[in-house]
DNA sequence: ATAATTGCTCAAGTGAACTTGAGATCGAGG
DNA sequence: CCTCGATCTCAAGTTCACTTGAGCAATTAT
């Protein structure tokens, strides 16, 4: 029921207003308009946005955050456990991403010292036989498992 | 002196025929041409590209990539020494993401204890308090420290 | 009441890392 | 020798996640 303008959402979360300009386009967070065509949010996007960031911070993309985001209630403001649930399995997911990168620590340690680097077989290369992919545009960076 | 086709460097690597001869447009790989003007590679050039590969699964943009390999010496073909020297600043670059994501993880741990998922004061959403960024462009994932 | 600030839209631009397509040539197998 | 697949170049297209700019309207501060 608050109503907060974009440049508060902006100085709360650090987003640049554009870029909530452009979160709001895309679905991703969630406005009304005053009488005077201005966007007015309510506080619990300011939630929503830092989430959005935080999930980018752990690779997610756009798109995979506004399916998560959807796990929350529409009809009501979000509680905290709403939150809680949200943030516990990204805490998996974080946990996961550690894994894989301790894995590949130690596959790394093995070729180091089995000096087997150029190997195509080498499993730091082909983490995955999942070589190929599936389009233009900039690799991602940790596959989405 | 082994030379080569740009085929054989992609079935050997899973990287795409087009993605190798980007990458020897930029300069990441090297290659001379035979008098038909075909791409002619030396076989290091095999273990050149899987670390490209494996440098980008851990989030190295193609231009720190490229002055990574600076290191190894152009004149010669780089020994098995050269290589375990690279893979050793590697496994730093590893270790310093894994603490990255458990600090994230932690503190994500508190952030479910407190509730504090909305305060932007958070250290979960503003983990270097560099929010701010530096231009257009998608923003890289886990910011190059 | 008037500045100064903030916000609006819409189209176009940006950067990374490639891919796609057209049209032509090269080279290995039969 | 001929053919078919591999390669070539070059320009243009793609995706993501935004930013920038122009031109104008609404809010807030004085």
């Amino acid at each position: 029921m608050q109503n907060i303008s974009i440049g508060t959402i902006a100085r709360r979360t650090g987003l640049a207003v554009s870029a909530i300009r452009y979160y709001d386009d895309i679905g991703l967070l969630q406005s009304n308009r005053n009488r005077g065509g201005h966007r007015r949010f309510e506080k619990s996007q300011i939630r929503r946005a830092s989430f959005i960031l935080a999930a980018q911070r752990l690779g997610f993309s756009l798109e995979e955050i506004k399916s998560a985001l959807d796990d929350l209630p529409q009809a009501r403001t979000p509680t905290r456990q709403d939150w809680t649930r949200l943030s516990q399995k990204f805490r998996h997911r974080i946990d996961a991403q550690i894994h894989q990168l301790q894995t590949l620590r130690d596959t790394l340690d093995g070729c180091i010292g089995c000096g087997c680097l150029s190997l195509s077989a080498c499993k730091l290369y082909n983490p995955d036989d999942q070589m190929g992919h599936d389009g233009p545009g900039p690799r991602k960076l940790i596959p989405p498992k």
